[in-house]
DNA sequence: CTGTAATCGAGACGGTACGTCGAGTCTTGGG
DNA sequence: CCCAAGACTCGACGTACCGTCTCGATTACAG
């Protein structure tokens, strides 16, 4: 997103410490203090770099954070290449849909029940939400991929016959992931398995009697 | 939540011109500039209050935000009383439920898609994310008398046959309502009546074939 | 210059607290450290304000460090009123002008040769070097004065019949203290009572055999 | 001043494209926006040149000004030679040194109210009052030779017997110009052939009557 | 004619200060 | 006691330059 390296003529190129600094400090700020102080400055200052160098490659404070979670989640590359481990990772494959889901989901839970990564997401996703050039990149660079995973977990299900050969795949992610995040976002409940398993239930066997 | 107004013996009482002033200029301020540039001192300056006013009062911006959008959905009161225009309000029942849940949601689509409504919401969905307290607060005052109206249809539609008899209604509430409001505020994508209408569809009956 | 204070119906006043604190820090930091270093940061830390503090009321780094020197040369009023102590005091009058000239100007070299009242000045000097509204503001509420005293003493003499009596006081003046000060500030040379005495000779005894 | 090429055995030697490139752009830049604005970043944009060449040439921001001005204002050298077009220059002699010196400060006069000459002047004079450094070289390359004019054409009227024999020629040349100056730096008043005028007539026949 | 070392343009770097904005607190005078 | 007005301290914003530091790419002698 955020940097292109021009490998122009010119000269003078990136610092990767600088880089590695920031989106380091900025990761651990936002896991300590969280969205409502989490300053450029403070970033600059714990990163040990001039503002200037924030500034001059990223264009708001989200996308730096952006960068940082990419980082920290994702393997390494930071923008132009990777990502890979993301793509070669799958999620398990017992045979069971259900049980399967609920191993994922549950997964899910845990994670947005620990403080470090719920003040850390929690940043990432209110930049988000005020940011559509911020969220168009999260959708296609950690959404996306995430959402191919659950996909592919799905159509093997599918082909299996263990769901519904017309099911649309994006339409039953939402259904199974979507009421986790908005519980979790606008803490409407406490965040259980118990939750999740009914979550995974009542979406593969319908409203219906 | 938000005054508590000491009926002391003492002398003077709040003044509800500012109250209703400042109210209306957080609202229409959050629908003009939307979260990023909505500062208190402007909501006082077009209030033409002075802030100790509003800090004498409120808690925090989002307090602020929440009462404006309470006083200009629900009928009025802002804090004490009543919201009874919602209690009294109920959801279309034609007898299919698939049907009136595809109008409901269809008209939740069409307000998310309206530029001054997206920002008020975005605004206040913004200040809850980071704001427990608030949270709390809109979970009681505005999201459990909505959740209590889609419930009650639902349960309607559970009397009749048409819904499983064991289904938890809140997880069913969920699974209809929250990918909309996770594609609205991270923008996964279009937010269509199409949309809604897989998703009322899947729900109803399953992902299962 | 500064602050015109508005008497208006509204309320809030300036604070002389602040206002003496911003004065002070900016006399010492100037006699400390120089024009060069002196920053307006730096000031609002040693007195202990805001920064915005200095920018309500100051329209410059100069203006401050005028009013400083105002306020530490004359007696205190910084705007309004007074300076009464310059207009009453008096340059001294033995009935020997060339003596009593010699006094004075021997006072100033020794200012001037004192680096706490150099840095200051000097500070001072370059700031109105560059700021034609200062430069407005200083000939009138600081050189003006002094500007009189001079000259008070000068036509005493005059109608005592040791100047000519078609001497114009401000050419004589100028042709008596500015090279004092141009040595003084470009550091020509050597800034001695022995200059001064031989400035103070020629001028009197003119070029001519 | 400035450069002291080492003629190392070595190699590629100081640019002269570049060393006017900057100068030109220097002198430009101080007539065009005046001191405040003058940048060592703008200098090297406008030179097309990059900052370390500045750098590597000039210890201070000032002694690039003093470089500028010595070449625009003496014929060439820069550094390390010349100045001889002033060294042969003189001031004019008719016989008679009022009206001779007339001539002479009126045409200074006319420079400093000239708007380009006044910034470029200024924003020198400026460096110098607060670089000792510069102050000392500005003395030796620019004033001296200046002064020396000055006193050569002071002493023939001397030798003439229009000047008293025991006349000293720097207090006479400084009681001359630095009411010039003065009055011009500070702006403590208008800038006219009349005043001018008024500083040789008076400095030549002395104050006494 | 070629190697080699300094200089060149470009511009990123860690910093300091700028001047502005808004937060939340405090003070004043009027009702 | 509330209210408007607005000054206060404080902290962060995003920008401009500082002076230092790489980067290739010239460039001009020495071999």
């Amino acid at each position: 997103m955020t940097d292109q390296r021009r490998p122009s003529a010119g000269v003078a190129r990136r610092s990767e410490t600088s880089r590695r600094a920031v989106l380091t400090a900025a990761f651990e700020l936002a896991a300590e203090v969280g969205y409502a102080k989490l300053s450029i400055e403070g970033i600059a200052a714990r990163a040990g770099v001039g503002k200037q160098t924030i500034y001059r490659w990223w264009p708001s404070k989200g996308a730096v954070l952006f960068d940082a979670f990419l980082m920290f989640t994702t393997g390494e590359p930071g923008e132009g290449g990777g990502g890979e481990s993301v793509e070669e990772a799958a999620l398990p494959d017992t045979g069971d849909v259900e049980a399967d889901l609920k191993t994922v989901m549950f997964a899910t839970v845990d994670e947005l029940n620990d403080p470090r990564y719920d003040r850390t997401m929690r940043a990432l996703s209110i930049e988000i939400a005020h940011d559509a050039d911020l969220a168009a990149l999260y959708a296609e660079r950690l959404n996306r991929p995430m959402r191919e995973l659950k996909k592919r977990r799905l159509r093997a299900a599918q082909e299996a016959g263990q769901l519904a050969a017309d099911l649309d795949l994006d339409v039953a992610v939402d259904l199974l992931w979507s009421p986790l995040l908005v519980r979790w976002l606008h803490r409407e409940g406490p965040l259980t398995h118990e939750y999740a398993a009914a979550l995974v239930e009542t979406a593969l066997g319908g409203m219906r009697p």
